[in-house]
DNA sequence: AAATAGTCTTGATTAAAATCAATGAAACGG
DNA sequence: CCGTTTCATTGATTTTAATCAAGACTATTT
């Protein structure tokens, strides 16, 4: 249950087994089957979500009902309403399992007592945040910038194992289009070779 | 020259004297004119600069010549290619000034030495980077679901001092629109009052 | 096995934004 | 001060993507 975890973290900093243990007693393991919430938009973030298995989407809602997809997290990746867990104020986003997920929470109280006992947590947080922020920037930088066929194309080639467990609609809303749209891209992408 | 900085640090984590002291001797004042480059596409990144007075952008430059504005950066933000600044890869962004600057940059072998001498300075980072990914995913959020009065909007109430210091079709390329369509939003906000 | 919900594709039409082109106003440099 | 680059607006046209609508194919449920 804690394999992914801790092989995720050792891939940026080291941990003792004491490290280990301290970090495990703040963990809270949680199951959710597909289809079901994580967290629900209005309702105050309570948590950090490690990912062992499974896949997740957080999105936004709109007027009209239709989801907007903010990101997806597979095995190894943290997934929450970050702004709502630091601020406590009600999420604007709602987070639910697109597979059967297993996951690890981490408490808001966890991540503080973590934060100030565990130095390497708060470094391995550090760079998660880094490079997550490196990410949403390039990501950012491609649907202000680029064509759409290169759009789907750089989003395949970054992400191909998302690209085979999610459907197509759901990358389109990421991509913020109609799901006729991409497969009109996808179709002059394959037609082209 | 270092007054906006220790304000802005102290908004965050408290500083002792001697930690003030650290800090002020890792850092390199550097002035920049209205127009200059602070770094160029393909040049790889050595720091990050925190502004003390001025306006400067961020921006990738597409095939035809286009610029694509990827952040701006006021008194008391750090700005940076951090890709290439963690990664020494040739940077994909290029910054120069929108009104003459005054910068302290922190250099590569600065931000090691202050992650590792003084804790402060991580958490600084760190909480630095938190607030940085979050108001990207706002952005991302309002790029992906809102129609594009209400993202400009949005954009004048969140950054009022950047819509008053920097000109308005750069504000267009900051949103991913043509100058033209800026012009026709806004007109259709105001003539609605 | 049949019914149902979910998914992807395709076509026709409408709506939105980019492009092309021109003008006037403001800011800037010599 | 004048000439020049920069900037914002407006109109006409083209391009692009959204919307509306239908059909086929797949997986899931009963």
């Amino acid at each position: 249950m804690y394999e992914v975890f801790f092989e995720t973290i050792q891939k940026q900093v080291s941990l003792t087994k004491k490290d280990q243990a301290i970090l495990k007693s703040y963990l809270t393991p949680k199951k959710l089957r597909k289809k079901q919430y994580l967290l629900q938009e209005g309702d105050v973030c309570k948590f950090v979500a490690f990912v062992e298995k499974g896949v997740l989407r957080s999105y936004t809602i709109g007027e009209k009902g239709n989801e907007h997809i903010i990101q997806f997290a597979i095995e190894g990746w943290l997934i929450s309403d970050l702004y709502s867990f630091l601020t406590a104020e009600p999420a604007t986003y709602t987070i639910d399992a697109i597979e059967d997920c297993e996951l690890l929470l981490i408490s808001k109280g966890a991540h503080e007592d973590l934060l100030h006992k565990l130095p390497v947590y708060e470094t391995w947080i550090r760079l998660q945040i880094t490079s997550a922020y490196i990410a949403l920037q390039k990501r950012l930088t491609s649907v202000i910038s680029l064509p759409l066929e290169e759009r789907y194309q750089g989003f395949t080639a970054l992400y191909p194992h998302i690209v085979q467990r999610v459907p197509q609609h759901m990358i389109a809303s990421y991509m913020g289009l109609t799901p006729e749209t991409l497969s009109r891209v996808r179709k002059k992408i394959t037609t082209r070779r």
